[in-house]
DNA sequence: CAAAGAAATGAACCCAAATTCATATCATGT
DNA sequence: ACATGATATGAATTTGGGTTCATTTCTTTG
């Protein structure tokens, strides 16, 4: 026997492979899932294509992984937010600021990471982090009423509501374009009031007095 | 000369045109975008794949004119409802009701009309409408915002984080499966209800303090 | 009914992009 | 330096599905 893999190579190893990882980020902030293809990875990798299939089984567990490893670090985020003191209102409109910010410091990113369709195996990966953020805000808005800050509401459908005006208000086909940074800023000061007073205004008189009559 | 296009034959071609434009949309409410292809949809309409491309250049347009056809019609009711009689709220909460009922009919077209990518040509006919139902509710809260009802806010901004609540909560990834009416029934009056509360709801205290302390 | 012109058919073709694999290159230990 | 085993390469192959087109079937008119 004359080879053994050594420390050295392990590492070489996990280093092509976090490129690999880090350049498929990069291909798709730039042109989104739709564009993006194996061989354009390869490239911004610097590796041959073959190569990539050495480091990952096929193109949509590559995706996937790459998704769940950017994914999570945001839920991070967001969760770290909404764990903080203060109260629930202050919280949520927190966590969803925070949010907003870092989506649209990177749009084309963001879309494909909370809603743009792709390989099985990646629409998949990302279910699982649409919930974790959905959780984020549902046990916020939980929190909020029970201690009679919020009304009493449907928080899982409050919070995937959230969810969705984030994403169309700010990073969806609806958003504007918006190359300006304070209007951005305002934009997402907009969003950020929208949610929170949808999930923290009591009823309305004139709500019930529509459903009584329709 | 021996052939005439004759009334009979237009009318059989124009059933067969129309027969086709049915089966993408019977295809699409089954499968999705994603899965639809053409030979499905030849086949669905009980014609051979080569018909289709006597009667529309390319899947991308045949797709493309399927939605319009569907999408135009669910704006127009909708725009119907908007502009009844009434406060902006009932208006309000009326249009965004129909949409949320008549989107949960029929949950797998609803979202590939409103939100599932697909060929550029589909998403260019779909940008259209996303904008015609944006446009819908964005008049309503004008309307509301001017006659006092509403506070002042980003109608645009807010026409469209009701969009993206309806699109999340009602039937995109994150909507509960529901299987039972009730359910149904609950989940579109709480939808409902978060939109409404968002545009209508003065904008709390907490919210700028909020904004003074991050 | 025969001729002429249209429309329908569906198997063959084409293309883009994922995947493979024979070959080349590199690491290790003697 | 050499032998051995692992990794990297990228051109060639495969494949899924949209599109074409030679042939067949249908309609109309003399």
């Amino acid at each position: 026997m004359a080879y053994r893999r050594t420390e050295r190579v392990e590492e070489q190893l996990q280093d092509k492979r976090d490129r690999i990882l880090q350049a498929v980020r990069q291909v798709v902030s730039e042109v989104g899932f739709r564009g993006a293809q194996v061989a354009m990875v390869a490239e911004a990798a610097g590796v041959a294509t073959g190569t990539v299939y050495r480091h990952f089984p096929s193109k949509g567990e590559l995706f996937a992984k790459a998704l769940a490893l950017n994914a999570q670090h945001e839920v991070d985020v967001v969760a770290a937010v909404a764990a903080c003191e203060g109260s629930a209102a202050s919280r949520l409109s927190d966590a969803v600021r925070v949010f907003a910010r870092r989506a649209v410091q990177a749009r084309r990113l963001a879309w494909a990471m909370i809603a743009e369709p792709a390989e099985a195996e990646v629409d998949a990966a990302r279910l699982v982090y649409r919930r974790a953020f959905a959780d984020v805000f549902e046990k916020v808005i939980r929190d909020g009423t029970a201690a009679g800050e919020f009304p009493a509401q449907n928080a899982a459908a409050s919070a995937a509501c959230v969810i969705g005006a984030l994403n169309e208000g700010l990073i969806g086909p609806l958003a504007p374009e918006a190359p300006d940074l304070s209007n951005t800023r305002a934009l997402i000061e907009s969003i950020t009031a929208f949610c929170l007073q949808a999930v923290s205004a009591k009823p309305y008189p004139s709500l019930r007095l529509v459903e009584s009559t329709s």
